[in-house]
DNA sequence: GCCTCTCCTATCGCTTATCGATATGAGAGT
DNA sequence: ACTCTCATATCGATAAGCGATAGGAGAGGC
């Protein structure tokens, strides 16, 4: 059974929503992700670093080296200023689009 | 940083919605779909015909020649029996995950 | 007939996101 | 010592979508 893959564009929105929620470390994050989600989505690392390093380049995260709770070296980031604002962005964008494909399955 | 109109994977969907509605040619497809979200997507023909012939490919649709409402040359497409059982799959899917992501957005 | 507009299909090149596999290192447990 | 797990990182492949562009053919004005 293979887990349900991300729809692209997505990726970001919920890493943006875990970070929301305080700092973390990268598996953190997908570990977060996966809580908040139900499990619908798991975030492998293939896919999780590339996209930390992508939005901490756009300015949305920064990151800074410390301790994990099992005492391992680990970069933690949370979301800075501009980060927030696209969270908010991206939450929007998501609801436009998800309703708009809604309705047309409706129809 | 471009942001993209669609998110990816969501156009197959809307294509097999508007196809299950009746038979169209390809710019009667985008239409339809401009039509049945409201103006939310636009899809452009770089884009669509791509979309149409890697479906057709995967047995999905099928294709005539015939002519446009406008006695124009075209091509029709309809939806094959695994474009309706793919269609139903992909709405289940998206379904689950519009939910998911719904529900880590409110968290 | 001729010109232009619109309709319709098609393709090329580019960008970008995601994924699977793989690598590396270090603390934890035995 | 050895292995397990945690943690970050990167590479190559895949694929989707988009802007630009091209070309053919009917429609309608003149």
């Amino acid at each position: 059974m293979k887990k349900t893959n991300l729809l692209q564009g997505t990726l970001d929105l919920l890493i943006l929503k875990a970070l929301s929620m305080g700092p973390l470390h990268g598996l953190g994050v997908s570990l977060r992700i996966r809580q908040i989600t139900n499990g619908a989505f798991e975030v492998g690392p293939g896919s999780l670093f590339p996209a930390l390093h992508r939005m901490e380049e756009a300015g949305w995260l920064s990151s800074e080296w410390g301790e994990s709770e099992n005492n391992r070296r680990a970069k933690f980031y949370q979301l800075t200023k501009p980060g927030r604002r696209q969270l908010e962005t991206e939450a929007k964008h998501w609801t436009l689009i998800s309703l708009a494909i809604a309705g047309a399955l409706k129809a």
